[in-house]
DNA sequence: AGCACGCCGACT
DNA sequence: GTCGGCGTGCTC
């Protein structure tokens, strides 16, 4: 007879406090990483092992008596890996986010489930043992069942079976019985690279293709050029040359909707690999079923949006972060965090080459190549032949009166487009923008004295505020510079230009294209029907339509308040309507058709405007960084945001005092005052925030540290709060 | 986050 | 007399 054996389990829970649980488990000791299944209070929860230990740590103040017994060690997934569970910690402690959380964004939500994930056999794969004869049995007009069949030639999924024919499982199934189909193993290895339909390099993607085939251990790579230099071609290469060596790929990119075209192209260029795509957008059980199979590395290459970071790859031998400058990398929802600054922490991780792709890249990735951290490559010349650069024209509202934010220019042109039988799209930004106060006479923007930043027009309570250190006052009554009494926020008077185009172009209605109206599924596409088909010929879009959509009858863009997004009080502001307006711009004149482009502006003198029109992102990133350092702003700064929300704005701004004095204590910590939040009401939560910032990232880190622990301790009624690390405005 | 316990208003 | 409002307190 042997003592019964008992561990230890330090076990994450997906709840939001920071700190683990511990649980007794009468067994062998489970291995670290392990999912398990505990009793919580009253409920039943998933949970992942993240310490073992044969005796209770009495550095954890607890007893024997108070720990319950862990129900089931599950072995529905491998447990979750080292390096996985480090690359948690890290968001954990770098996001402020408990890890219990950060864990359970990492899972696919079958295996955050306290129940086995019973989706098992979707693992398996299967082939007809003789296509030809099983063609023999079915009959001829069975289309449906055909197809099958044939797709049955190679080792298929039941979701792959489901996707060729709805009723594919229940034949699967039937064949199966018969003997026609057995389980078959994909033979992702054993095929060689197929040599075919490589595109001829440029000069500029050979010598990069070149230098990332060199790259040993972590080096990462800013990959840099326009649209239509060939990118891709770039990434395909390198992918292929790192999966010769047997390593497995991890491509990141912004947005579902354009993974289709992304997903089809690389099955076309590796039709023999594993490629699997991770994304929201995927029933859970393929989530799933996809994330097992890059866990159990029978998949080589992961396609996926910002949550597929955190996949489990146990060959990992190259990171793409493709348009990297992309916002949809930065999760605005609970556990806050960047998609792309967590691949780069991964890359160094694992000890992998990572490559960040981009025409516009992001402001913090630009620095980190100019400063060396980044090795740059460029590609030059456009790779694709045929689309011209549009034509941009500037239209000075200085002279000209705006009739619901459109000059008489920009009607006229629009109406000879229209005339022409072309297609017109009116881009429209409206999202993020704060309203910032302006003098639409002489140009005069409200700014704060103290800090050069811009004002923030707050409506329910007529003051104007700084996001920066806090400083308020009345809006002014006349414009300080001219006497102009109509002020007005940048970017007003767009709200009716639906309206006013309808008026204004009876026989060609506009059709609206935005995130509200295309929430419904399938009604994008819908709607992205009759622009093709030529039904609406007038579009008034959001940045939706800047991105991947081409129209091959758009012949005239024209920008109506890029002002709103040059003089936002966001300090991103500046590269992002950059990088969406030469992507708006490449909407135009695709086919042929010579495309040209109209920005509205009061502020044609501003530096902004020539580099745009010369396509010279370089020469702005530059300028940018420049003014960056000179403002003591990201990246030479580093930033946090505490918000809080309560039912009456008074408690949460007293809160956020309060925290601002223990933040003062703290060395080399800068902390503004409480602003109320613009979105004030949410879910009948009033909202405000305060900025805390720091020439030392450490020392803001551990002041957050320092708040956090602070905070947790005194109990605040009805007050919720949470940290933003940086924050992607202000 | 859940889910309890816990004291005060309109109702089978 | 009870059902139920959500304040506050805890979860190994």
């Amino acid at each position: 007879m042997h003592a019964a054996v008992v561990s230890y389990l330090q076990v994450a829970l997906d709840v939001p406090l920071q700190r683990t649980f511990d649980y007794l488990w009468a067994g062998p000791a489970p291995t670290v990483g392990s999912r398990v299944v505990v009793p919580f209070g009253k409920q039943t929860l998933a949970g992942v092992v993240v310490a073992v230990s044969a005796e209770l740590d009495p550095a954890r103040g607890l007893t024997v008596a108070q720990l319950k017994a862990s129900q089931a060690v599950l072995d529905d997934m491998p447990p979750l890996p080292a390096d996985i569970l480090a690359l948690c910690k890290f968001c954990s402690d770098y996001y402020a986010w408990p890890l219990g959380q950060v864990i359970a964004a990492a899972l696919p939500g079958a295996l955050r489930q306290p129940q086995p994930w019973q989706g098992g056999q979707a693992l398996q794969f299967w082939q007809a043992l003789d296509v030809t004869a099983l063609l023999g049995q079915l009959s001829p007009r069975a289309h449906k069942q055909r197809a099958v069949a044939e797709a049955l030639a190679v080792p298929r999924s039941i979701e792959q079976v489901r996707a060729v024919a709805h009723d594919g499982g229940r034949w699967l199934k039937e064949w199966i019985a018969a003997g026609w189909v057995v389980e078959a193993v994909p033979q992702a290895d054993t095929a060689p690279p197929q040599a075919s339909a490589h595109p001829d390099l440029t000069a500029c993607q050979a010598s990069a293709v070149a230098r990332l085939n060199a790259a040993q251990g972590y080096q990462p790579f800013l990959l840099y050029g326009v649209t239509g230099s060939g990118k891709t071609e770039v990434y395909l290469r390198e992918i292929e040359a790192r999966l010769a060596h047997g390593g497995q790929v991890l491509v990141l990119v912004p947005e579902i909707n354009l993974t289709p075209q992304l997903e089809a192209r690389f099955r076309l260029r590796f039709p023999h690999e594993h490629i699997v795509a991770l994304h929201s957008g995927l029933a859970d059980g393929e989530r799933t079923r996809n994330w097992l199979l890059a866990a159990q590395g029978r998949a080589r290459i992961v396609l996926g949006t910002r949550l597929a970071v955190f996949t489990p790859l146990p060959h990992l031998a190259l990171i793409v972060v493709d348009e990297e400058h992309d916002q949809s990398y930065r999760q605005q929802e609970g556990f806050r965090y960047s998609a792309r600054d967590v691949a780069v922490y991964r890359a160094r991780q694992a000890q992998v080459p990572i490559v960040l792709g981009s025409a516009t890249p992001a402001i913090e990735s630009w620095r980190n190549m100019r400063e060396g951290r980044y090795t740059l490559l460029t590609l030059g010349q456009r790779a694709v032949t045929g689309a011209k650069p549009p034509q941009m024209t500037l239209i000075s509202t200085q002279q000209q009166r705006l009739f619901d934010g459109l000059t008489q220019t920009a009607i006229n042109t629009l109406r000879d487009c229209l005339d022409a039988g072309q297609q017109a799209l009116v881009f429209i930004n409206r999202r993020g923008y704060s309203p910032v106060l302006a003098c639409h006479e002489c140009g005069w923007i409200a700014s704060c004295k103290r800090c050069d930043a811009r004002l923030v027009l707050h409506r329910e309570d007529r003051r104007l505020r700084c996001h920066h250190c806090g400083w308020e006052s009345p809006p002014p009554a006349q414009c300080p510079d001219c006497g102009n009494a109509d002020l007005q926020p940048l970017g007003f008077g767009t709200q009716r230009l639906e309206e006013t185009l309808t008026g204004l172009f009876p026989d060609t209605p506009p059709l609206r294209i935005d995130r509200d109206n295309t929430r419904r599924k399938g009604s994008l596409d819908a709607m992205l029907q009759q622009v093709h088909a030529g039904e609406a010929r007038l579009l008034v879009g959001t940045q939706m339509l800047a991105k991947g959509h081409d129209f091959a009858g758009l012949s005239l863009v024209v920008v109506v308040n890029a002002d709103a997004g040059l003089f936002s009080t966001d300090f991103r502001a500046q590269e992002r309507l950059f990088a969406q307006l030469l992507q708006v711009a490449g909407r135009a004149g695709r086919a042929g058709l010579p495309g040209r482009v109209l920005i509205q502006t009061r502020y044609h003198d501003d530096p902004f405007y020539p580099q745009l029109m010369s396509g010279d992102y370089a020469a702005f990133a530059d300028r940018v960084l420049q003014e960056r350092k000179a403002n003591d702003l990201p990246p030479y700064s580093a930033w946090a945001m505490l918000r809080a929300e309560s039912k009456t704005l008074m408690r949460a701004v007293t809160y956020l005092r309060e925290a601002v004095q223990l933040l003062r204590t703290q060395p080399g910590i800068h902390a503004g005052a409480p602003i109320p939040a613009l979105m004030m009401r949410k879910a009948n939560q009033e909202r405000a925030q305060v900025l805390v910032s720091s020439s030392s990232r450490p020392a803001l880190q551990s002041a957050m540290r320092f708040l956090m622990g602070e905070l947790l301790q005194k109990k605040a009624p009805g007050v919720r709060w949470y940290i933003d690390i940086d924050p992607s405005e202000a």
